[in-house]
DNA sequence: CGAATAGTTGACTAACGTCAATACTAGTGG
DNA sequence: CCACTAGTATTGACGTTAGTCAACTATTCG
């Protein structure tokens, strides 16, 4: 069940069994959520550390005016939080965009395992980093490009970290976003998030039905809206690592 | 002159006079800087950690088309790339904007700083939640606002900013911002930034003239663009401690 | 004083938002 | 199995916002 978080930090840092075995442990308290059920809300007090272990959530913010904006897509293996019970409550709404797992994190807990461990420290430090870079990146993508681009964005962007923590992208990905939450993402509406859609699918850059997404011609999608992963910071693992069992799961998922 | 940094950091945790010596030590090395030089660019090697004692700077990263996005803006008492030295390499560039000051910190002096003043850790873990937020609030800013509001609200966060650490900007503040680096900070062309800045001055809520801000009716500015200071999380401080010797620092700030 | 840089303005265009009607889909209960 | 419903997706017509291009003015600096 902690396999994603494992995957993911371990693009952070080289983790012994030993390391492996001290994070699930710490994520040993799991959770079922529901689709639109808030993990978190804005305001409340914050006491532990989220991870994401199976499932999308989001970060969210409000604006007075009752528009809403997603400012993360969390995917499985990320963390949430790690430093936010610093406050005491929490500066934005963590919701849950799908049925998923999140394992509960006593804070307390962190130091004891940071300091036993130098793997868990660096990585726990690379996945603070990849957050803030992700964000920048966003920051960009919303700010300097057009819609279509914008969009194929945040599509090669989640598909490359689906890849990192092993999900087999290559025969399509479950993709839960809604138009209305994709354009929360964006900054857009939700009818030019549709239209958007609508010509990256007519120019064949994506296949999109029944919530699941395809990509046909990665590098084509990535050429068109300017991705490239170096960003992410996904440099660290071995490539066995980033793409586990890829024919076991291919055969599972074959059915688009 | 390490006097912002202190202050800054006051926000975040009780500091004590060993602490406050021990950031004037940590800080020690100082280097002038021009305006629009790059302190680091996008690819170097990066080994130091950087504060910002005078002046502003910003983080910007190039998109391939030659545009340009500024995703944060560092302000005195700010603390740049706390933990970038974990890639080995930066991953955008930081380019003063003013003339200005910056200390440089050996990294390696920094878990010795944390391991034996826990103010100082836990201002420096503060310092870093601070900045998250301020990104997510700018990804807010700019996706979900049309343009007056939008720079309308940049303004708002930076006199925030500056006035937790002492800056005296209700008699007007030094605004080094060139009209086409604010439409890099919102997202927007100079051209509609101008017209922007037109229509705020025009309803008076802002005075602009000659790179000075003056805002003559904060709260009239703050409801325009609906900004609320939480998110910024200056609430530990003493008020004192925000706006200290009012005076003094205003002819300081003057010559700058 | 002239050259370079920054700011301002107008006319026009492209991108995106708004409103509203319609179609589709999944789940529900008869 | 068929309505019925609520949520979601799609499409068109139209309005608004922001971008583009280009001329012009103001400021700064050598």
């Amino acid at each position: 069940m902690q396999t994603y978080l494992i995957r993911k930090l371990a693009h952070g840092a080289a983790l012994s069994e030993n390391d492996r075995a001290l994070l699930k442990h710490l994520a040993r308290c799991t959770r079922n959520v529901e689709p639109h059920k808030p993990l978190v809300s804005e305001g409340d007090p914050v006491q532990r550390v989220f991870v994401m272990l199976r499932g999308w959530a989001c970060r969210l913010k409000l604006l007075p005016g009752g528009q809403r904006l997603i400012t993360d897509l969390i995917l499985p293996g990320d963390i949430s939080h790690v430093q936010t019970n610093l406050l005491g409550y929490a500066d934005h709404s963590v919701v849950a965009l799908t049925r998923g797992v999140v394992a509960e994190i006593d804070p307390l807990e962190i130091p004891d395992a940071i300091e036993r461990s130098p793997g868990i420290a660096r990585a726990v430090r690379w996945s603070s980093l990849q957050t803030d870079s992700i964000l920048r990146q966003a920051l960009i993508n919303n700010g300097r490009r057009l819609s279509a681009p914008r969009i194929a964005h945040v599509i090669c962007e989640v598909r490359a970290r689906l890849l990192a923590v092993g999900v087999p992208v290559e025969v399509g990905f479950a993709w839960p976003l809604k138009q209305d939450e994709l354009a929360d993402v964006t900054g857009m509406t939700a009818v030019h998030v549709n239209r958007s859609l609508k010509t990256l699918r007519d120019d064949g850059l994506i296949l999109l039905q029944q919530r699941r997404m395809l990509v046909p011609d990665a590098e084509r999608l990535a050429a068109f809206c300017a991705f490239t992963p170096d960003y992410l910071h996904f440099t660290y693992a071995s490539a066995d690592e980033r793409r586990p069992q890829l024919h076991a799961i291919a055969l599972e998922t074959e059915r688009l």
